[in-house]
DNA sequence: CAATAAACGGAGTATGCCTCCGTTTAGTCT
DNA sequence: AGACTAAACGGAGGCATACTCCGTTTATTG
């Protein structure tokens, strides 16, 4: 019973490269055709299988997730950063401003994101929680600031804009989510003389 | 070339009668299971053959547009009447509360809305040009009065309303979308020495 | 240079969308 | 009533994509 824990093995050389492979070649299909792309697709441009795809990434979900890493890592460090920089409103929007162009540029970004931000914890472990992460970060001052209300969370305002990109086609896009992104905004600030109760009909 | 005019013949009973079967099938298989589900699912639930079902509905939209066609026009009624008891505001959020809750009532409200709320004009005409014209019905007034800004039209609050929905799962969600939603209405509101600009960083 | 665990790849299975067309049938005409 | 015909029926089949399974290949190890 008592198993040698046989230290594991190098990993293999070609398993390494062909998940790079796959990671490019998925960057470059959904650059174009969307996130809908097939993934037969990305494993003919990776010059692998699919059955490598399949076993590097057994789900569409974990695929996005890997290829997106790199973009949230960006997208908590500019939080860092912003947060460090301006004033807290300030910074918050402008991260916001940030992750809107994030998901103009790169297609697949939104479906990430959606998923990150409403699916079951386990997957997109990493994703959500840096996102979270992040967007607390300029959240928290400006609610100890006394500047918006304290009632909406990291998850609230992560939902609400990846919401608002969802609907939203067409060239300048970005300008018109941005427009609704500082309603909601504008909503979030704690008015003197107005409390935050809705209206009750 | 001058052909007859031939009178259409009356419509076949069958017919009539199989497009009734599908909707009800549509609306039975939709509230589980989601918009996801099969339309051969749809057609065999109807007990009728996927080509009828097609040649009934060409698209998955039209079937959309079909089924939820009554519960559009119930909407648009309700937007008559809110407008005509209650003040402005009031009867705007007591609309989108009403909205919030045919979704979470009718699964596939949801998706049939996404559509209408930013596909080509084509497809979901009737369901677009009704929901719009309820939603201003409603805005217009507020507008006029000076209650809230008129940067914000009837497509970008439905666009709001329903990202807010496309993101929400769970039990009580539909709370938590009216949370979010009583934000966006706050940022509507004209706020006497604040102007609506947003901080420009 | 075996031995072997790990990775490869693609044929195969499953599922769903949608079309096409031979068959059936309801309404119309005499 | 019976023949006629346009319209509707239905499901086989073509196509595309998601995902699995397993016989073959290969990088590492001793």
């Amino acid at each position: 019973m008592t198993d040698q824990p046989s230290r594991p093995r190098k990993p293999r050389a070609d398993a390494i490269r062909n998940r790079e492979r796959v990671l490019e070649a998925a960057k470059a299909v959904f650059s174009r055709g969307g996130t809908e792309a097939g993934l037969e697709g990305v494993a003919r441009q990776a010059g692998v299988g699919i059955g490598t795809l399949y076993r590097h990434f057994p789900t569409r979900e974990a695929l996005y997730e890997a290829l997106y890493r790199r973009e949230v890592e960006q997208l908590a460090e500019l939080a860092r950063q912003l947060s460090a920089e301006l004033p807290p409103l300030a910074g918050l929007r402008r991260w916001i401003e940030a992750l809107v162009e994030f998901v103009g540029t790169k297609k697949g970004m939104a479906a990430a994101l959606a998923l990150a931000a409403h699916k079951p914890p386990e997957l997109m472990a990493y994703t959500s929680a840096r996102l979270y992460e992040a967007i607390g970060t300029l959240l928290r001052p400006a609610a100890e600031a006394g500047e918006i209300r304290r009632d909406i969370g990291a998850e609230d305002l992560l939902r609400t804009v990846i919401g608002l990109c969802y609907l939203h086609e067409g060239p300048g896009w970005q300008a018109q989510v941005m427009r609704l992104v500082d309603v909601f905004l504008d909503g979030m600030r704690v008015q003197p003389g107005h409390p935050p109760a809705p209206p009750r009909g």
